[in-house]
This record gives structure tokens, C-alpha cells and sequence, in this order.
DNA sequence: ATATCATTTTAGATATATTCTGAGTATTTG
DNA sequence: CAAATACTCAGAATATATCTAAAATGATAT
């Protein structure tokens, strides 16, 4: 996705394509790792300084309800974002923390019965365990 | 689980069994929601106001890492917890962030080629859409 | 281009969640 | 019992996220 393609895909969810939050944007799609907001406030204001933390948080909102951007479900304590796109679960290490990506595959849905009146949207697989790094060391954090 | 094994489980745990741990843990096993630490926290100084907050976390890191606590992946503010034990897939609304259990089925591990090195330990679902009570009505929030 | 209006940004204050500190208490061990 | 260890406590400190009110920006309609 180049630059005329983001600002079209912010447009198409409803939003400006403002210098801030494009940067947003731009650096989540560079990235594959999965970062903070506070990671990405810091990325976003080396480059230009010129976006305070408040609209960070803002736009990191707004991209997520406009569906460019998922909040990935880990459990530490902040909060981890990715840009969407490429879909695929996510690995999370038990000793470090740390997010990783694994490859998509489909999932088998649940029972209807097990969903109820609920409205199912999406679903994703969380792994845990430990990860390249972690793995052959048995040791301490 | 009554008292006598939780009591067991703690101690295979490496735990000792103080009236703040076993309260926490009594009263995740009771619950079948999945309670924020302030919650729980709140929860167990009702019942015998006895215990500190530090105290409450403490103990919860405790359980966890001695695998009788889960810590829910939601990616809303608080961290949730839930007594292990049943094992269940979890639902996120994306409205209201309540988090509800799914039945629990097998879901198909990853290629080992997708998974490199990593140790696999567990895996989960997560879903996400709209709750019962969310659904019918596409309002505000 | 000028007025108007909604959207966005900003710095800092505030709210919320979690961890740390250092001292005290309970429990186990020798 | 004495000593070591595990545990708890209240409150302070830190981390994370949201709110506020004013100013800036961009869009739309004259």
C-alpha cells in the first residue's frame, strides 16, 4: 500500500488523511512487529516531531474503528497495535511477552448453539508458549 | 474444587495457603465471569477486608504462575482473570468489551513450519462481534 | 476569498491500572 | 527458641490512557 492507497483507505473509513494520522498509518504498515502506542507516539514524533500523545491515542481510536488498524488481544499491560491487512494469529511468549505473528489459517467456527443471539465478526488464535528466543534456555526473565 | 484441594493445589504450586491467596482464588473459582483485579480485589475485602491491594497483585502474579489463574487476553484496559481449570474459548464484544465464554472445542495446530522453534504450550480462541445483550440494537455506545 | 462549521491537534491535567518500597507479621526450619 | 523465609500492608511511585478547553486546520457555502 503506497501513499495515495492509504490516504484513500482513511478517506473510505470516514477520516482525514491529517499529516499525524498518516504517519500513524505508515508506520504500523512498515512494521511487523506489534507495538505500543507509547512505541508508536515515539516512532511517529522521531521522524516529525509533531504529534502530541493525545492525538496519538486518537487516531490509533479512530484507525481501529475504521477497521485499518487491530488492537491485538495480549495480556500485558499496553495495549499493542498492528495495521490490518495481512491476516494471522498470534504467538505469545510466556517468559518474555513478547508478540509474534504465525501464519493465517482458517479456523472451524463455533457451534451456533455455543454463539447464541451473539453476531460473530471475526476470529483469531492466540498461542502461547515460548518463542525462538526463550525456547532453548529453560532460565530466568 | 473444595477448600481441602485448593489448598493441595496451592501447595503443589510451590504456595502456601494464606487466607488472602485462597480468598482469590475461591473467588475465581466461584465466578464465571472474568473479574478485573480491582474487582477481585474489591470482591474479597468484602467478604473479610483483609486484604491489601499490592497484596491482591501479588497473589494473582502468584496464581498464575503456578497455573491455577489464567489472565484473559482482552485487550481492554484492565487485565481479567479466570480460574483455569474448564477449558473455554473467550468472546469480545466490540461494543460494550464484555468478555463471555465459548464452549471449548479443538482447534487445529499451526504447521510446525509456521511455528520455527516456538514451544507450543496452549492455544485459544478469541472471537469478537457483538454480545446478546449488544447485538439487536446497532446504537450508540 | 470570506464566513461558517465540523474535524483535528495540542499541552497539560486527570483518571485508571499496576508495581514498588520498606517495614512489619506470620510461618517454617534448624 | 532463633533464624531464615514467605507473606502482607499502606501508601508512594510509575505506567498507561483519557479528558479538557483552546487553537488550528480543512471543507463548504456563499
Amino acid at each position: 500500500m503506497d501513499a495515495a492507497e492509504i490516504k484513500k483507505a482513511l478517506e473510505a473509513g470516514g477520516l482525514r488523511c491529517t499529516p499525524q494520522r498518516y504517519a500513524v498509518m505508515a508506520f504500523l504498515m512498515a512494521q511487523n512487529s506489534h507495538p505500543t502506542a507509547a512505541e508508536i507516539f515515539a516512532a511517529v514524533n522521531r521522524v516529525d516531531p509533531r504529534s502530541s500523545r493525545a492525538t496519538t491515542y486518537n487516531n490509533l481510536r479512530d484507525l481501529v474503528q475504521a477497521g485499518l488498524v487491530r488492537e491485538v488481544a495480549a495480556e500485558g499491560r499496553a495495549a499493542r497495535f498492528d495495521a490490518t491487512g495481512m491476516r494471522h494469529h498470534h504467538f505469545i511468549c510466556d517468559r518474555c511477552g513478547g508478540v509474534e505473528d504465525v501464519e493465517w489459517y482458517a479456523v472451524p467456527k463455533p457451534a451456533s448453539r455455543a454463539l447464541g443471539k451473539r453476531v460473530l465478526r471475526e476470529c483469531e488464535l492466540i498461542f502461547r508458549g515460548l518463542c525462538a528466543k526463550c525456547a532453548p534456555r529453560p532460565a530466568s526473565r
